[in-house]
RNA sequence: GGGGGCGUAGCUCAACUGGGAGAGCACUAGCUUUGCAAGCUAGGGGUUGCCGGUUCGACCCCGGUCGCCUCCA
């Protein structure tokens, strides 16, 4: 017996080191429920672990009934595009329900690693809320494939409910489908009867169900059948007869057995299917956690082991079960969230900014962001649970087991990345969050917000250190400080309309907050410009925002952030470079272009033209019409791969000139982009067709160039670098790799020395063709990661000739673009610029060829002009510009020195010649900077007194008049003063009252301006 | 390909709407303390990324450029 532990809130010696010193005490409307069934550990029964229980279901299947186990598939279901992650247990079957696959069992059993989230199925919102959502669940489940149905699956389900797990039969309900006469479909009295045949339930537990709950479907057609659940009812007296499928906690469904026994045709019509199959599903938490009578299924050993980790890394208080504490909250999410990351990554996935992978980024930064502000982890933490998940589940999962270390560092990094912008991202979210409360309070008294302001501090009781502004930072220890170690003061004033102050609000903290909240009468709203700003600039995902918004009790404008970011997505796309040809109405011949790897012009045939987004197959088109040409056959090159479309010319013998501006594939066609400059151009013309040799050869260049940079990449930085995208046209090469860091100039070097190199050693180019799964064997193979190759696929190699004499240290890639025959004609390559093109990508820009020459020679008549005037060597220069720098400082800060010294000369008799309280005067040029240094000077001199200085400064007169408290508080002010002087001057000029500056135009008044400020100041003064 | 943000002392960040570039920590020196942790006082440290423009005056506004972050396509 295992009895539970108590729930101590607070711990008696009070030195964990927590961040939360109190907590309230247990408030859990249906908790700790004692359970009846089973009994709840007797010395013959003890409560069984989760892994004991999912190896009791599997036993009793594979064991006892001769199942075969199947380990569940991956998580991320790489074979099937329709799929973002696995959510049900049968999804690895699919196709054998479908009819299109076989196995070599007809009865399987296993648990399946389920994510619901990010797609059609999304309970990513609700984790954490509440006891039973999940974002990561295994499914148990048990499968016929025509082999047994209805009769053993649900005895074989009652035995191992209720003799196995002793599962109390009174608490135990079943429905069966009602039927749907309308579409032909019986009811299910097969099932019904068995349940009272094979298990003995009484009629009073059997219950019919809708077609929404009782009936399942694949899709619009195919195959379907009825399914029977079992509901276990927890209520305390056993009265739940009526609340199943009710949607109430108490009566829940444990499994659901699902019989396909039609085909649903085209024609809405049923017919029995063949091959009836089984197929059922438990959810493992939840079946766990009535086994071992927990209301919760986190608080079942499922979950604890997590929640014990959390805790040693975050030193939080233990985990109290409370669904409205916002800490336990943060446990729930965070166990649920490391569960799925673990077992995604594991599986390989990765986060990313598209499809799962964004996915799996959103459910990582919902929980960073639980982990900083509800635990203060203001370092990266996430990776640090990897280890219990593995303890925990590797024993089922031993995939969990092969790479740990990898899982870590991709959270490590990830987690990172985003701690850097959730900061700055936090204190905007609080600005919000005061201007909304403002805003608020401000309508309904009829006012409108003026100086509104918000700082943060470092909470006073963790340091003693005053203000500081923004984004906070406890640079002692080097580590952002979390949220709620903060606390905002914000200031505001509430001014009515007539512009009368009503009503000056100061606050600090979020308690005050909370205060303020309760006087607004309508909600207060984050703006949507902040929720964009949050998502676009610092990655706070809007259902982070809403989250926090809902923390403190207000609202997110929803609406106008989801027009905002509709609105964002259209000007992205439409930011595309040029209209590409999408679709076409008529169909589209194949061209075949087994010639574009030649550079010889070919004879073709015209088969028809593209216009206005339509085929045409007859007819001509006359001078100075634009469309896309159709021919038979072809040797351009189309758009494909990263390399650009050939340009070039088609012509007749009869003298029509087609000029190509741009070659693009569409389906199996190739279209030629231009227009007809003379003649006429039939349909079943013969052409010939000269692609641009020089363009060709110039874009061959580049892209030979570019692979010998992706082979240069890995060997200098690492393989860490895969291709991300390419771009290779007539001009230069761009490449897209991850990396996570900008290149040193020793990197750029290094790169251009080791593709120059290969350039020299004149490597021959060759590409053969081979089966995709063959050549994905191949040492070293670059291939863009995710992309889909044909197969057989085009792989070109440089230095061997034959793929089986090539080595790693050879580039080997797949590839249908065009190539040099030999590196050697590549030329000078040179990288010409680098660029961050979004998280861990970086760009290369590179030139080769002509356009590397003339780079080369720009720069040698650069370097040598300079060389010339200083008449030095080349490698000079840089030293000569260096020496010539460091004067140039020397002199202009002698110059300054002088003229301070001059000033201060002048001055000083100035002052002399002062009643000492007055100074005034022309003075020497000698800049702002040295003139207020001066001002500071006589004040501390004289102490209370009056500056007014005037200088011409080749030509151009300057003001500056400087007021000590006592003789602002007699009235004057140096703003005004230097203003109306500075009119004199035809200048203008300003400041605050005890210092300001002007300036002007006409230096000849200079000397009455000056006597002008002088006597303004002096009227004051007496 | 398109968009948004950021760049200020060694570090982390301020500078209230264009009006005298600051704080905390770190550093140096002195004082205090039995010692440690620390405290007190003083001090050094800046081309506000770079270039140009507007302005009497620019960290601030405008244009360009480089670097970093981020979102979308």
């Amino acid at each position: 017996m295992r009895p539970d532990r108590p729930r101590t809130r607070a711990r008696p010696d009070g030195s964990d080191g927590s961040r939360r010193p109190t907590r309230r005490a247990v408030n859990r409307p249906a908790a700790r429920r004692s359970f009846p069934c089973p009994d709840d550990g007797t010395a013959e029964n003890p409560m069984p672990t989760a892994n004991e229980i999912r190896q009791q279901f599997i036993d009793f299947f594979c064991s006892k009934h001769g199942h075969t186990f199947v380990p569940s598939s991956p998580v991320v279901p790489w074979d099937d595009p329709t799929l973002m992650f696995a959510n049900a247990g049968m999804n690895q079957f699919k196709d054998v329900f479908l009819g299109t696959g076989t196995r070599p069992y007809k009865r399987a059993a296993n648990t399946q690693k389920c994510i619901r989230a990010g797609g059609k199925h999304n309970d990513l919102d609700d984790v954490g809320k509440d006891t039973y959502h999940h974002t990561f669940f295994e499914m148990l489940g048990n499968w016929s494939f025509g082999d047994y149905f209805k009769r053993e699956a649900i005895r074989w389900a009652w035995e191992l409910l209720t003799d196995v797990w002793k599962i109390d039969k009174s608490r135990l309900h079943v429905t069966v489908f009602e039927g749907d006469p309308a579409n032909g479909i019986p009811r299910d009295d097969e099932a019904a009867g068995f349940w009272e045949s094979e298990a003995g339930v009484p009629k009073s537990h059997i219950h019919y169900g809708n077609k929404k709950d009782n009936f399942w479907e694949m899709g619009e057609t195919g195959p379907c059948g009825p399914c029977t659940e079992i509901h276990i009812d927890l209520t305390p007296d056993k009265s739940g007869a009526k609340l199943v499928n009710a949607g109430s906690p108490l009566v829940m469904e444990i499994w659901n057995l699902v019989f396909i026994q039609f085909n649903r045709n085209a024609d809405q019509s049923l017919t029995p299917l063949p091959a009836q199959h089984v197929d059922t599903g438990m959810g493992f938490e939840r079946v766990t956690a009535v086994l071992q009578g927990k209301s919760s299924n986190y608080d079942t050993d499922v979950f604890t082991p997590l929640f014990t980790a959390i805790r040693d890394v975050t030193k939080a208080l233990p985990y109290g079960g409370d669904l409205n504490d916002l800490q336990d909250v943060a446990y729930r999410v965070i166990g649920d969230h490391i569960r799925t990351l673990t077992f995604s990554i594991a599986d390989g996935a990765v986060p990313s900014n598209e499809k799962r992978g964004y996915v799996l980024r959103s459910i990582l930064r919902r929980a960073v962001r639980y982990g900083w502000q509800q635990f203060g982890m203001t370092q990266p933490f996430l990776h640090q649970l990897v280890p219990a998940v593995v303890e925990n589940f590797g024993g089922a999962f031993p995939e969990l087991k092969r790479d740990p270390a990898r899982v870590r560092a991709v959270l490590l990094d990830e987690e990172t990345s985003f701690l850097r912008t959730l900061s700055s991202g936090l204190t905007m979210f609080r600005v919000a969050k005061w201007r909304a409360l403002a805003a608020t309070l401000a309508a309904q008294s009829g006012c409108r917000v003026e100086s509104f302001r918000v700082h943060s501090y470092i909470s006073a009781a963790l340091k003693g250190s005053g203000r500081i502004g923004g984004p906070v930072a406890d640079s002692e220890s080097k580590t952002l400080v979390s949220s709620n170690q903060l606390e905002d003061e914000c200031a505001f004033k509430l001014v009515d309309s007539s512009g009368l102050s009503k009503e000056q609000i100061h606050k600090v903290n979020d308690r005050e907050f909370a205060t303020l909240r309760q006087s607004c009468l309508t909600e207060p709203i984050i703006d949507a410009k902040t929720a964009f700003d949050l998502h676009t600039e610092q990655g706070i995902f809007i259902d982070i925002t809403e989250q926090m918004a809902a923390e403190a009790r207000i609202l997110v404008d929803r609406a106008g952030y989801d027009k905002l970011f509709a609105e964002f997505k259209e000007t992205s796309a439409q930011g595309r470079k040029k209209l590409v040809v999408t679709a076409v109405k008529g169909e589209l011949p194949t061209t075949d272009d087994d010639a574009k790897y030649a550079l010889a012009a070919i004879a073709g045939k015209v088969v028809g033209f593209v216009k206005d987004n339509a085929v045409i197959a007859t007819g001509s088109i006359g001078p100075g019409e634009s469309v896309g040409l159709l021919v038979d056959r072809t040797n351009f090159y189309g758009e494909q791969g990263g390399q650009v479309g050939d340009t070039g010319l088609i012509r007749t013998d009869t003298g029509a000139d087609f000029e190509v501006e741009d070659t693009q594939r569409l389906g199996s066609a190739i279209l030629h982009i231009g227009t007809l400059s003379q003649g006429r151009l039939a349909v079943g013309d013969t052409v010939t067709l000269s692609p641009t040799l020089t363009r060709r050869l110039d874009v061959q260049r580049n892209h030979t160039a570019t692979h010998l940079l992706n082979l240069a990449l890995r060997d200098t930085l690492g393989h860490h670098v895969e291709q991300k995208g390419s771009l290779v046209d007539d001009g230069k090469t761009r490449f897209d790799f991850s990396h996570d860091k900008a290149l040193t100039n020793d990197d750029i070097r290094q790169l251009e020395h080791h593709v120059n190199r290969s350039v020299l050693e004149d490597q021959p180019v060759s590409a053969v063709t081979m089966p995709l799964g063959e050549a994905k064997k191949l040492p070293g193979v670059r291939a863009v990661f995710g992309e889909k190759y044909p197969d057989p696929v085009r792989v070109v190699l440089i230095g061997p000739d034959k793929v089986e004499a090539a080595s790693v240290d050879d580039s080997i890639e797949f590839c249908g673009g065009t190539h040099v025959e030999r590196t050697g004609s590549i030329g000078p390559f040179r990288i010409i610029s680098q660029e961050a093109v979004a998280k861990g990508v970086r760009r290369l820009t590179a030139v080769t060829g002509r356009a590397a020459l003339t780079d080369l020679q720009d720069r040698a008549v650069a370097v040598d002009t300079l060389a010339a005037r200083f008449q030095c060597a080349a490698s000079d220069v840089l030293p000569r510009v260096e020496a010539l720098h460091e004067e140039l400082a020397r002199l202009r800060e002698q110059i300054r020195k002088n003229a301070v010294a001059d000033l201060a000369g002048a001055v000083d008799k100035l002052i002399a010649e002062s009643d000492g309280k007055l100074v005034a005067g022309i003075i020497p040029a000698a800049g702002a900077d040295a003139n207020r240094a001066q001002v500071d000077r006589i004040r501390s001199k004289l102490g209370e007194c009056v500056v007014v200085f005037g200088w011409d400064d080749n030509g151009k007169p300057g003001l500056l008049v400087g007021v000590t408290d006592t003789y602002v508080k007699a009235g004057l002010h140096a703003g005004k003063i230097v203003g109306a002087a500075a009119a004199l001057v035809d200048g203008k000029g300003g400041g605050n009252p005890t210092l300001a500056q002007a300036g002007g135009k006409n230096s000849a008044k200079l000397k009455e301006a000056v006597e002008h400020a002088t006597r303004l100041a002096r009227e004051k003064m007496s």
